[in-house]
DNA sequence: ATAAACCTTCCATTTAGATAGAAGGTCAAG
DNA sequence: CTTGACCTTCTATCTAAATGGAAGGTTTAT
């Protein structure tokens, strides 16, 4: 089986060695195992770790998220249902912050169209004070 | 003038007294007087700032955004220029805030919805890996 | 054999916006 | 006059996910 050099895997996946460094002590990946003079070397089976952690932070979980369900997994359990616990929650999370930036845009968008700024010299910046703060 | 003291104003806007003095080392609140012992003093004008800050946040403002809004205020000029480019810039980013969510909520979803994740035994977690990702 | 390009560890820094602890001085009410 | 609730500064910590620098050892290609 060839060996790969951190910089090899760094490579394949677009990441910093010392991003995969800091997986390995942040312990979502295993510890390396070490040639005679210290280099970490990485087989297919890290390779198919970092690839399933890199699917699941484009799904949008955090790294103590992928780090739980990689905990179920060594533990011999199938994590779906904790997986689909974390992505109920995201769902509902993103539901959440869609709901609060169209209002923010709606906002916004008002305050573009207001024109006669000039009439209030009181003000620091009357596009944000004559703002009606829900 | 009825002169304030720090958790004054903290309690009208509801903040930690810590902030306000945060809020004076980065520089969006001016230094305030002192008493003969060295408490902060505060006074209307302050108050007012305090509160412009609040609305540029609830707008989704930066500190260091609405810091620069300020210092255009301090120079004299009317920021509303500079205001309405940052509120152009926040509502683009919000678009593509909510196209993103929007996408990765219909994904999550569609994840939620597949039933057959038994079969595939060498995956860590058959829902996370049998996304396809784009 | 030597230089470039790796690798190692340890410690610190980044962003953003605060918040916490400690040690000590002050104010106000009873 | 004392007690509790303030206030001060200084330094450190938190989240999240890395990234940077330094000092030093290794590999690889020429």
């Amino acid at each position: 089986m060839k060996k790969f050099f951190i910089g090899d895997i760094a490579k394949r996946f677009g990441l910093n060695p010392r991003t995969i460094r800091y997986y390995e002590t942040i312990g979502i990946l295993p510890k390396a195992g070490r040639t005679e003079s210290g280099y970490r070397i990485y087989t297919n089976e890290t390779v198919e770790r970092l690839d399933f952690i890199i699917k699941a932070k484009t799904l949008g979980l955090k790294l103590n998220e992928i780090k739980e369900i990689l905990q179920l997994h060594e533990k011999g359990e199938v994590p779906c249902e904790c997986t689909k616990e974390f992505i109920r929650k995201k769902i509902s999370e993103i539901e959440d912050k869609i709901t609060s930036l169209t209002e923010l845009k709606i906002r916004l968008t008002e305050l573009l169209k207001l024109k006669k700024y000039k009439s209030i010299p009181q003000f620091i910046c009357p596009i944000i004070e004559s703002e009606k703060i829900s």
